[in-house]
DNA sequence: CTGAAAGCGCTTACAG
DNA sequence: CTGAAAGCGCTTACAG
C-alpha cells in the first residue's frame, strides 16, 4: 500500500504538505500544489493508515459498544442506532458481547482501552457485583481522565453521562394498566436479579401494586434469564404456584415471547384466559400472535443518542443525563380480567 | 497512560526487553529480569497501545464484518458467532451495516482497509450491480495481496474462501415438502432481486415445481424486502392475485413473520387454510404462533466458521470452500393441503 | 505557502 | 541474555 511518503515523492512535495491536504488540515496550501497532491494520491490509490494517524492524534474514531448480547434484538437494534450515528461522523464501532459476565466485561473494557478507543458505550444494565464495579470504575475513571468518553444507556454504578431509562416508572405504569383492566392476581416474570434493570422493573411492579392497596405476593414472582426459554420456564413455575393468576407481566419482550409460547402450548388463550405484557418493544413484539402489549424502549433512538452524547463529551461538553420516559404500547395480548 | 518506555525506566531495563516480556516474544529473557518488568508493568497499570503494535507488526487483530443490517436477527446471530470465535483468539470485530447499498458497502470496505484490519467477512449476499462488484473485487484483491483475509458467508461475486450455503437446494427441498403435503398452488414470497441469495432461493422453488411437473406461475410470485413488513405487503399482493393458493413459502423468516401476521389479521388459519414456511430459522421462528416450519441456516455456527476460516487464511492456509446443506425444520405452520 | 525534523508507542534485526 | 537503533506511517510545531 502506498504511504504518505510515496505520494509525496510522486507529487514532488514534502510529506508535511501531503498530510495537510489529505487530512483536511486548515493549514494553507497553494492550489496548484494541492492539485498535484490529490492527483498523486489518486494515482497511487492512497489509503491513509488509520493506526498511524490515531497514534499521533490520540483520536482513533472508534467507539466500543459493550452489550450483554448482540444476538439479542434489544441490543442489536440499539447498536444499529449507535452505528448509524457513529458512521455519519466517520466513526467505527467495536461490538463486545459480555454475556453479563463480570470478567468478560472487564476484559473487553481493557481491550478497548488498549485500542485507545475514543468512547465506550455501556449499553447493558450494571451487574451487581462489588469488586467488578470497583474495577470497572477504576478503569473508566482513568479512561475519562485521558479524555475518553463514557456513556451509559442503562442503570449503572459508574456515574457517567447517558440516558436514564425510567424502568421503574415503566413497569409501574404497565402494572397500573393491568390493574385498570381488572386484574388482581398479576404474575411477574423477572429478569436476572444481578442486573440492575431487572431490579428496577420488579420494584416498579411492586410499587404499583402497593399504591393500589394490594400486597406484594412472592408466589406471583418467578425469575429467569432475559430469553424466551427463560420466560417459558418462569411461567411454568408461576402457573404451578399461582394457578389463579389472570395476567403476567414479563421483564422483557424476549421473556414474554417464551411466556406466549408456553401458554399457547398449554391451550391457554391470550388475552381471554390470561393477559400478557412485555417490556422493550423490540420489532417482533408487533408480529407475534397475539401482538404484544409492552413498555416501549426506543432502542434505535437510544443507540443514536448514545453516540451523540459521546461526541458531545469528546467535543469538551458535559452533557447532562437525559431522562427518558417509557410509554406503554397497547396491543392485543392484554384485555379485561376474566370474571372469577 | 504508561508506555513501554515508562515501564523500562522503572524496571531499569531497555524498552526492547520490556517489549519482549510483555508481548510474549520467544526471545530469551532472564527470569529475574522478567519478574522486574512484570512488576513494573503492574505497578504502572501498563496497557499496551494496540495501534502502535499494529503499526509495526502489520497485524491489528481486527476483523471487519460487513452485514446487511445488524438489527436483523439473522445477521446479529451470525455476528455473535463471529465475535465469540474472534474474541477467543484475541480479535475484535467492527460491525458494518451496509443496508444493501453498494456505496455504503464500498465506503465501509475502504474504511476497513484504512484501519488495516486483518480480515473482512462478507456476511450478506452480493448485490447485483456490475460496477460495485468490479470496485469491490479490486479493493479486496489488493487487500488479499497484502496478506488480508477475505471470507464470504453468502453467495458472492468475489471469489474467496468461505461457506457455500445451499440456498437453491434448501428452497427446493422445502418446496418438495409442501408438494408432498398435497399443495399445488404454492405462493412464493421472494426477497429483493438485487441480492444473489434471493435469486437462488427463487430458482430452487421453481426448479422443484418443474421437477414435479408443475409449471411456474408468475401470479404466485411476489417480491419485497427481507423484513416482516416486506412479507406482509407481498402476501397481500399474492392473496389478491391467487386467492386459491394453499401454501406460502417465504424467502426469509422475517418475511414469514409478516405473512403470519397478515394472515392472522385476516382471520385465515395457519396451517388449516394456508401453510406457511420460512427460511433461516432465526431464534424467533420457534416462538411465533404457530411455530414456523423453515429452512435452517445455523447462523451462529456460520459466524464461527467465518472467523475460523479467516484465521486459517491468516496462518497461510488456503481453506477450500465448505458446502453447507440447509435442512428443513418442521414445525406447526405447515400441514396437509386443504381439499379444494 | 513549504519543508525538515521530532515524536507518537511499539517491534525486531543486529551487535555484543 | 541485553540494549541501541532503525523504522512502521502519520501529524504538527517551528523555521523560513
Amino acid at each position: 500500500v502506498a504511504s504518505l511518503g510515496d505520494v509525496a515523492h510522486r507529487a514532488q512535495v514534502s510529506v508535511a504538505t501531503v498530510s495537510r491536504v489529505l487530512s483536511g488540515s486548515s493549514h494553507p496550501v497553494r492550489n496548484v500544489t494541492r492539485e498535484r497532491v490529490l492527483q498523486a494520491a489518486t494515482e497511487l490509490d492512497f489509503r491513509p493508515n488509520a493506526l498511524a494517524k490515531g497514534l499521533v492524534t490520540t483520536r482513533t474514531n472508534i467507539i466500543g459498544a459493550i452489550v450483554h448480547d448482540i444476538s439479542d434484538p434489544y441490543f442489536a437494534e440499539m447498536v444499529r442506532g449507535l452505528e448509524d450515528a457513529a458512521n455519519a461522523t466517520g466513526y467505527q464501532v467495536f461490538v463486545c458481547s459480555s454475556d453479563r459476565d463480570p470478567d468478560r466485561e472487564l476484559t473487553y473494557v481493557r481491550t478497548l482501552l488498549s485500542y485507545r478507543v475514543d468512547a465506550i458505550v455501556l449499553a447493558g444494565g450494571v451487574i451487581e457485583d462489588r469488586s467488578y464495579q470497583r474495577e470497572l470504575s477504576r478503569l473508566l475513571a482513568g479512561f475519562e481522565e485521558e479524555g475518553g468518553a463514557v456513556v451509559t444507556l442503562a442503570p449503572h454504578s459508574h456515574r457517567a453521562s447517558g440516558v436514564i431509562l425510567e424502568n421503574r416508572e415503566g413497569a409501574a405504569s404497565m402494572t397500573h394498566h393491568l390493574l385498570a383492566l381488572g386484574h388482581r392476581r398479576i404474575g411477574f416474570v423477572a429478569g436476572p436479579p444481578q442486573i440492575r434493570s431487572s431490579r428496577l422493573r420488579l420494584a416498579g411492579y411492586r410499587q404499583a401494586l402497593e399504591a393500589f392497596g394490594l400486597t406484594y405476593d412472592e408466589q406471583l414472582l418467578a425469575t429467569g434469564w432475559f430469553t424466551p426459554s427463560g420466560g417459558a420456564a418462569a411461567v411454568c413455575e408461576l402457573l404451578d404456584r399461582a394457578p389463579d393468576l389472570t395476567a403476567i407481566l414479563a421483564s422483557s419482550d424476549a421473556m414474554a415471547f417464551g411466556v406466549l409460547k408456553e401458554l399457547a402450548d398449554r391451550g391457554i388463550a391470550v388475552p381471554e384466559d390470561i393477559s400478557v405484557a412485555g417490556f422493550d418493544d423490540v420489532q417482533m413484539a408487533a408480529y407475534v400472535q397475539p401482538p404484544l402489549t409492552t413498555v416501549r424502549i426506543p432502542t434505535y433512538a437510544l443507540g443514536n443518542a448514545g453516540a451523540e452524547i459521546a461526541f458531545e463529551i469528546l467535543a469538551g461538553g458535559n452533557p447532562r443525563p437525559r431522562r427518558l420516559p417509557l410509554p406503554i404500547v397497547e396491543r392485543a395480548s392484554t384485555g379485561p380480567a376474566k370474571a372469577s
